[in-house]
RNA sequence: GCCGGGAUGGCGGAAUUGGCAGACGCACCGGACUCAAAAUCCGGCGCCCGCAAGGGCGUGGGGGUUCAAGUCCCCCUCCCGGCACCA
């Protein structure tokens, strides 16, 4: 027997496998049940890490057990690559943007091939090919005609830096996602995707998920959405006639309303600030909002400026004052509030600051509240008071009742609010797949035709970043003829941000050859929707409510026959190393190759499942690969020693089955083992499996010192070899082929079967407590009775030295494991 | 502030239903083998008292339910994540 050495072994299996074709999915109905299984697919910035290691290698575990368990299972992969890093490398090193990243594409292929992905290699594709991005076209324009995707001038977030636009889910704190970069204001003409208009079926289709998803990513995805319920409620300028709605999740308060406020950037504000006299403070507050960066903003302050007008109360024909103040925002609900200084917290700070009257309208119970004595407002439930015909209703119970008598008098009605926006996907770079529309002086927007598509990206692009696409720079692929009239257009030089592309791959890989759809409906209808989704919870948000968003869309257009694509969802932790994740960018690098030489592919993935629970994030210094590395030494010795021993008689292995000898204890280990990995694999608890696994090495090898037969003990073997097969693929496999002598590959199995008889312990270990101290732990065999449980506790000498004669009120007996005496004190 | 998830030895973590807390591994300590080292193997390892036998304490803190609580209930602290002048 040669020493464990992966270096050997592992690119044998490895060629073997692709060679055996192990992996590929097969598209027709070859009586196993199906499992799609599914890996985050990766931008290919430069090579792998350890923490595409660790995110990679729990999603290859899944799919090798469904395949084990008899699962005819779809695991492809492929390549998110479009996008900004090819592009900066174009800019700094003049290289050419698809040179770069089909390079990085081959590194990263071969890393993932090391490190032994089941991956079905005949389904990959490149979101950069023209083959692929055709078909992100084509979606766009389905979209288009359906009204979903449209232009708008809108204020958007400009990345100096990047010298693009970003959709608001790219900026963090007030920075560029990407490069940290301080982001301002523009106003740009922008395309977009309706995402708002999927807003309740996004919220509402989340229950159809509970259980597949964490609830940490369900509860992101609605706190992105936002959604709050309320009324819309108009109110009337007095001196102008204007009808202005606000939005109010206090409809409640309406009574208690004394003022009403503008945002600076309200389209009404500078002709009421006109009407009322005071057009030039208003306007320099505006200009000076304006200039300040909106990281900038004073978030506390409670500045504003009366207009000079005045607003009418629908609901008591009262006039109040009208003010324009920064911090009520355009970007929410309608632009304007109405101000309830004694029931919300910012009102009350804008009428302390400002001499405004506050006015109590929900009264709690148990006291008085006095305006003149409150130093903060009053946000709980009460009574109505002041309040007109609702007087002594109960508040907020009475939230739907003032709704319906807003409708009933048609002052106001129920409404939503939502803090999502709708998707901005234009992006001013040219590494992405180009919007198919012609802009035509006659026709206007026109969709590009879609036989002509792909509208392809020009080889021969200047990159030097100037605020525009370099696209726009191109004169050969802006000037075109308009699709409609033939007349002269300019091509739009807006590409797509690439979510877009990524939310639609896992369609495609369902049919990668399909040529005249962006995937066939067959191929949707076998394989969809996602069985088992793996990846980042960077990702917990964007990526996954955009192809949420998608599929919608794409149900709605009767391309699709489900709501949501992915039905259980997995998101490992990342790994995190002296504080920090892992990012080429920021320098934070462990490359995996050289762990990879030395330790083996297996024992990375190993110790990377092992060292945390899958969705815990994980301190590469906790990690410990020559632990398991290790272990699998141990492994690897101990099933050589099995397999090389004579067969011994089977009488041998006969007599030692029965009784409590080490046979039978190995016996019972393996069942129980096997019992529970199994388990341990459905429940995705792999840092569990392998320390059962370890255990139950040991356990063979007390065996074979014990001298326990051959028969046993090569069932001990082939069990533990199996059992681990998902993890470790290659030793698994070099000891199942070739020290077990197997001819048949153990990737399709079997998977062992446990016999529930004996999965259970024939004898256990009694606990016997007084007054619930374990006071004596007595063996005893696994079907004793109750009576026999207490008289055996009774009978120990050790647990009738803490009765001490004192009477026994009461015994619990939880047969076989516990006894419980209950004795007065 | 609102929403979600957490807190278990020196460290990573285990405990499927309320029933032996600390599996498994790392680190550390001791031993075997060795000229020596590496590798490998054996043993120890929650805290306190004790030579030991043994006993007491112990799952962030406080209360409660229960024969029995890491697990259930109430209150609190802290940590992580999301959202946030969101009307």
């Amino acid at each position: 027997m040669d020493s464990y050495n992966p270096s050997e072994i592992e690119p044998k299996w490895q060629a073997i496998w692709d060679k055996e074709g192990l992996y590929r999915a097969v598209d027709e109905d070859d009586g196993r049940p199906r499992f799609y299984a599914l890996d985050m697919f990766p931008y290919p910035s430069g090579d792998l890490h350890v923490g595409h290691a660790e995110a990679f290698g729990i999603g290859d575990t899944l799919p090798r057990y469904k395949w084990m368990r008899g699962y005819n299972v779809l695991h492809p992969i492929g390549w998110d690559a479009f996008g900004l890093p090819a592009e900066n490398a174009a800019i700094e090193r003049g290289v050419n943007p698809r040179q770069w990243t089909y390079q990085n594409i081959d590194e990263q292929r071969q890393t993932f091939k090391r490190y032994g992905m089941s991956f079905d290699w005949s389904r990959q594709f490149n979101t950069c090919d023209p083959e692929y991005y055709r078909w992100t076209q084509w979606l766009f324009l389905q979209l288009f005609r359906a009204g979903l995707a449209y232009r708008k001038l809108a204020p958007a977030n400009w990345c100096p830096k990047d010298q693009t636009v970003l959709a608001n889910e790219q900026v963090v704190n007030g920075r560029c996602e990407r490069c940290d970069t301080l982001v301002v204001r523009r106003d740009l003409t922008q395309w977009f995707f309706k995402t708002t208009a999927y807003a309740d079926r996004l919220l509402d289709d989340m229950e159809l998920l509970e259980g597949g998803w964490s609830e940490r990513v369900l509860a992101m995805q609605r706190n992105w959405i936002g959604r709050s319920n309320g009324a819309e409620v108009e109110f009337e300028i007095a001196e102008t006639g204007d009808r202005v709605p606000v939005f109010t999740t206090r409809p409640d308060t309406l009574w208690g309303v004394t003022f009403f406020v503008f945002a600076p950037e309200h389209p009404l504000v500078g002709r009421l600030a006109e009407t009322g006299g005071t057009a030039e403070p208003v306007k320099d507050l505006q200009d000076r909002l304006q200039r300040a960066d909106a990281s900038e903003r004073d978030g506390d302050s409670r500045e504003g400026i009366a207009l000079g007008v005045h607003a009418v109360n629908p609901v008591n024909g009262e006039k109040i004052p009208c003010f324009v103040a920064p911090y009520v925002l355009m970007e929410y609900g309608t632009g304007a509030v109405m101000g309830v200084p004694a029931h919300d917290q910012r009102d009350f700070e804008f009428a302390g600051q400002h001499g405004l009257e506050i006015r109590v309208v929900i009264q709690p119970e148990s006291r008085e509240v006095d305006p003149g004595e409150m130093t903060e407002a009053f946000a709980h439930e009460g009574v109505m008071v002041r309040s007109g015909p609702f007087d002594g209703t109960r508040s907020p119970d009475s939230i739907q009742a003032v709704i319906a008598w807003l409708e009933e008098q048609g002052k106001g009605r129920a409404a939503t609010s939502y803090r999502l926006w709708d998707w901005l996907i234009s992006r001013q770079r040219a590494w992405g797949a180009p919007i198919p529309i012609v802009h035509c002086p006659s026709c206007g927007e026109v969709p590009v035709a879609e036989e002509d598509l792909p509208v392809l990206l020009p080889d021969d692009l200047d990159f030097t970043p100037h605020g525009q696409s370099p696209l726009a720079k191109h004169e050969a692929f802006v000037n075109v003829d308009c699709p409609s009239c033939g007349g002269p257009g300019r091509r739009e030089t807006d590409t797509m941000d690439t979510f877009v592309d990524s939310s639609w791959y896992f369609l495609r890989y369902t049919s990668p050859e399909e040529q005249s759809l962006p995937f066939s409906p067959q191929g949707v209808e076998r394989w969809m929707p996602v069985d088992h989704y793996t990846g980042g919870i960077n990702h917990a948000i964007l990526h996954l409510l955009y192809a949420r968003f998608l599929v919608k869309a794409l149900y709605d257009l009767g391309l699709v026959k489900f709501l949501e694509p992915f039905t259980t969802l997995l998101n490992q932790g990342m790994v995190i190393w002296e504080g920090r994740m892992f990012s080429k960018s920021r320098g934070v690098v462990v490359e995996p190759s050289p762990l990879i030489e030395r330790w083996g592919a297996d024992s990375i993935r190993l110790a990377m499942m092992f060292a945390a629970p899958v969705e815990d994030d994980l301190d590469w210094a906790t990690v410990s690969v020559a632990g398991v590395h290790k272990w699998l030494g141990r492994v690897w010795r101990v099933v050589h020693e099995v397999a090389s021993r004579p067969a011994s008689p089977a009488a041998a292995d006969e007599s030692l089955e029965h009784g409590s000898g080490p046979a039978e204890r190995l016996r019972r280990a393996v069942h129980r083992t096997i019992k529970e990995v199994t388990a341990d694999h459905e429940r995705v608890a792999y840092n569990v499996a392998i320390s059962r696994l370890m255990v139950l090495t040991s356990e063979v090898q007390d065996a074979v010192g014990a001298g326990v037969g051959t028969v046993l003990l090569r069932e001990a073997a082939e069990s533990l070899v199996s059992l681990m097969a998902p993890m470790a693929p290659h030793v698994a496999e070099e000891l199942w082929r070739e020290a077990l002598g197997h001819p048949e590959t153990v990737v399709f199995g079997p998977w062992p079967q446990w016999d529930e008889d004996l999965a259970r312990d024939e004898e256990v270990t009694m606990v016997v407590q007084v007054n619930g101290k374990v006071r004596d732990r007595i063996t005893v065999g696994a079907a004793a009775d109750e009576e026999e449980c207490r008289t055996r506790a009774l009978a120990s000498p050790r647990v009738q030295s803490f009765l001490a004669g004192r009477g026994i009120d009461q015994v619990i007996v939880r047969a076989p494991k516990l006894v419980n005496l209950v004795v007065r004190p």
